[in-house]
DNA sequence: TGCCGATATTGACGAAGATCAATTAAAGTA
DNA sequence: TACTTTAATTGATCTTCGTCAATATCGGCA
């Protein structure tokens, strides 16, 4: 799944930010494009009453910021460190225009983001706390680092809680059962361990992209 | 923001449909994308285990189906009787290639649906049965026919329910303690009236568009 | 290595909403 | 109009998850 647009903007500079540290923030006109080279990214809302939402995330390869609407939906912020290019809107909606006919560009691009939102909506709809986490485990497992059975999850709890409308006691004891399901394994530095993927959809009951 | 694709499909067809027809499935070939000129339509998706979701809402002037995706998300059924248009999913491509420099064309459409798909999340990503279904109405109120400050609300309460990730009953609860919060009114004739419509943001404390 | 702040974990309790069941109201049909 | 079917409403009960509080663990940094 993963789209090289490196091509389509051949000139581009590699930026660095280091984790914690925000890309832009929601409200902002959607001047440019960043596309995620390697690291994890958030998108989050606050609303009103200061209600904080992770409304997705983005690993590498991904697009964020889409000039779809005029200004930026969520602040992005760096889970960890990441590397990033960055093109203008304008650039962008050049490259659409060239090639939205055909399949693997802009246009697929504005796809996989609408699978992700979609998915959220999907995610959130289904009661259950268990079932919700073991839903986006499914969804982010193909996109994680690997090694054999081992993924990175590089995404604090409190994130996944605030991505899951749960709270983070929540999530934890969700991750729990998991473990004493014996669907995941106890994770060992930081490495997380799927032991039974098939029960791990079945308790999901939903597999999406995110 | 009604916006009239009429233009950019010159020689349409009007078609229509009776109330609880389904225009198309889910996961079928998106071959074509529909533009609703008048009723209303929902977006449902039936998970594994039967669960059903209403993901969206389409109103007059909408375009459903945007072939960004290979296969439709949702299938699309008729809540009452409606006319509308399609054309083919390359035509749409076509179209969007001439106008998406500027504004007010096909990637204006785009960002409206997600919009739409990014409101649900925000709204259940809220917690408190009430406060979702204020800001569910605020996010409708401003698409419906209207005649003064009532509205006609074409919408079931099971659909809200499926829709909001909530029990009917639940949602007959919160249309109730809004009624004597004095915010709405009691519906005469199935028209639907806000009293209060500020004090309905207030209650929300999030207001998108659906 | 040891310290410190942030994150994760666990328990006890309460509140919100789901479920079950029954009734009423509304809409469609003969 | 009367009848049928569907949708909405209300009450009682139970489950789940949020909240509060305390402890444990991890990660960075000196």
């Amino acid at each position: 799944m993963y789209i090289n647009h490196k091509d389509d903007f051949p000139l581009e500079v590699v930026h660095n930010a280091a984790a914690r540290q925000t890309l832009f923030w929601e409200g902002q006109d959607s001047d440019n494009v960043y596309q995620l080279l390697e690291g994890f990214i958030r998108a989050v809302t606050i609303s009103a009453d200061g209600e904080r939402q992770v409304t997705s995330f983005f690993f590498a390869g991904d697009q964020i910021g889409l000039p779809t609407v005029p200004t930026y939906r969520f602040s992005a912020e760096a889970i960890t460190n990441v590397a990033f290019i960055r093109h203008s809107s304008a650039s962008w909606r050049a490259a659409l225009a060239q090639n939205c006919q055909s399949d693997g560009g802009m246009l697929q691009s504005i796809g996989l983001e609408q699978e992700s939102v979609y998915c959220r909506g999907i995610l959130l709809g289904r009661q259950g706390a268990t079932s919700r986490v073991a839903a986006f485990l499914c969804s982010i497992l193909d996109r994680l680092p690997r090694q054999g059975d081992c993924f990175t999850l590089p995404i604090p709890q409190l994130d996944i809680a605030d991505y899951l409308a749960l709270s983070p006691e929540t999530v934890c004891r969700s991750f729990k059962q998991l473990r004493q399901l014996n669907i995941v394994g106890t994770p060992v530095h930081g490495q997380f361990v799927v032991r039974d993927r098939s029960a791990l959809e079945r308790a999901a009951d939903y597999v999406g992209r995110c």
